[in-house]
DNA sequence: GCGTTGACGAGGA
DNA sequence: GTCCTCGCCAACG
């Protein structure tokens, strides 16, 4: 894990997400041990669709489990759209139930 | 090497 | 509960 850059763990733990979850840009950071850098997982994000394997980005929301990163989406409803999918309810931009699908990346690490 | 950039988070009002 | 301000830090130009 720590051979890899910044960018490169985020995206690593990105790809653990089960699908049905999600997480915190706040509890990605804490997984790859900058917990102060929430925001660099967030401009990591800018560059996940250009990286191999794809990562699951729409399952990365904010603390209040706002869809803050949809903007980055083409079209942005996409992000909605793909969570729904996967059995997560959208309303108003934000995921209902949250902390029932919040997943913790830190306890995936750890093993 | 330096200033800016951000899909953030915590704390205070 | 909301809104505002500040801190944070790797990447980018």
């Amino acid at each position: 894990m720590k051979d890899l850059s910044f960018f490169e763990q985020v995206y690593a733990v990105v790809r653990l997400i089960p699908t049905g979850r999600v997480t915190t840009y706040g509890a990605i950071a804490v997984a790859v041990g900058a917990k102060k850098a929430a925001r660099m997982v967030g401009y990591a994000m800018n560059n996940s669709h250009v990286v191999e394997p794809q990562v699951p980005a729409h399952r990365v929301v904010n603390r209040k489990g706002l869809l803050t990163g949809r903007h980055h989406f083409s079209p942005p409803e996409l992000m909605e759209k793909l969570l729904s999918e996967e059995g997560i309810i959208i309303r108003n931009q934000q995921i209902q139930n949250f902390d029932k699908h919040f997943w913790e990346p830190i306890e995936e690490i750890r093993i």
